[in-house]
DNA sequence: GTCTATATCATGATAGAC
DNA sequence: GTCTATCATGATATAGAC
């Protein structure tokens, strides 16, 4: 068989592609029996409830998301390299995959306490307690202006995903069609990295 | 009686209430009856169907979020008095209504093409114009950085929406709590503003 | 206009043959 | 492991009494 993908994987495959598309309560176990090219029952024999399939299919989005963020956080990068990395890499993955923001995102808000208090760990705070240091010896050495680094970090993640996220919204903002929209975000790299530095200029 | 709403607002109001926190496919026309204090049937009767109802909703909810920024791009005012205006009002609706971005955006990204074609018009485009021209002018001026209005605008709007839309997130890669990441939001306003204001400088 | 009762249908989940 | 057939539930929507 040219196909040697197990079912299992292919029916996460075709589960991640319908729950972003239509969100949990919008996909039918149904369309993802028939996206996978299997049976109905089979899916409940590999996921027993549909509630079992999207908590697969969502962590490994929500790492998907999360994890890369991390992971430059937590180098020894400057302060410089780290946002370039964080601006590259999350943007170029956000393009490649438009509608993973909007899934990760709207599936949250629809319980978000109990899953923030969930995946708050330790581990987390003081990865993040290492990027505030860094922003404050940065202000010290008088090599950027003082700024709270959560404010900073904010606006970056901001200008990154939100223009994908509510693309709709600003096309019909701008007056814009979604060819003159997309150069707009193939330049945004760029922007994004000058914008971020010129705020930060002492 | 102490209430002298109408049936048929007091509908609208709990229909926008759960529609915003579940969504089209996870509201229910019951739980809607229930929340107004009147019967299903009687739904119904006022609005036909469960998408009439939503559309109704809907469409008051997108006017509410975009109306405000073609009125603040339509006026006289300078490009600095336009920033402030814009971050001051849409932040503070906001922080007003944190379900509303999510209800919208999430709802929009399900069938943005129709939604944007439907939605774009001349008068979108004109207005958008004018403000191009404006921040084109301040940059020959000398008074700012040339930049594309378009990106500016994005960012603006990037940095006001995604910190509420994206609570979660944020607070998971933080490891902060509602009330530490609520002190953080009031601050926004004053931190926006002075970012793009840096960013700007010539 | 407002309610109760009911029709109709689609969905997630299970049982059981192969 | 994979399929078919079926169940049980709960949703929207309608009909009709008051």
């Amino acid at each position: 068989m040219a196909k040697s993908i197990k079912t299992e994987e292919k029916i996460l495959e075709s589960a991640s592609e319908v729950f972003r598309e239509k969100g949990f309560n919008g996909a039918r176990m149904r369309e993802i029996a028939d996206t996978a090219g299997i049976n109905k029952g089979l899916l409940h024999y590999y996921f027993k409830t549909k509630d079992a399939l999207f908590e697969a299919v969502f962590k490994m989005a929500f790492r998907q998301v999360i994890s890369r963020i991390h992971r430059i956080l937590e180098t020894d990068a400057s302060l410089d390299d780290k946002i370039d990395q964080i601006v590259d890499t999350h943007l170029g993955m956000i393009l490649k995959n438009p509608s993973l923001p909007n899934f990760v995102i709207s599936e949250l808000n629809k319980d978000a306490d109990r899953f923030i208090q969930r995946n708050i760990s330790q581990k987390e705070k003081f990865i993040f307690a290492k990027f505030m240091a860094l922003v404050e010896r940065e202000a010290e050495a008088g090599r950027i202006k003082k700024i709270d680094a959560r404010q900073l970090l904010m606006n970056i993640i901001s200008m990154i995903i939100f223009p994908v996220l509510g693309r709709p919204v600003m096309q019909v903002i701008f007056g814009t069609d979604n060819e003159e929209f997309g150069k707009l975000l193939l330049d945004r790299k760029q922007h994004i990295k000058q914008f971020v530095k010129d705020a930060l200029k002492p």
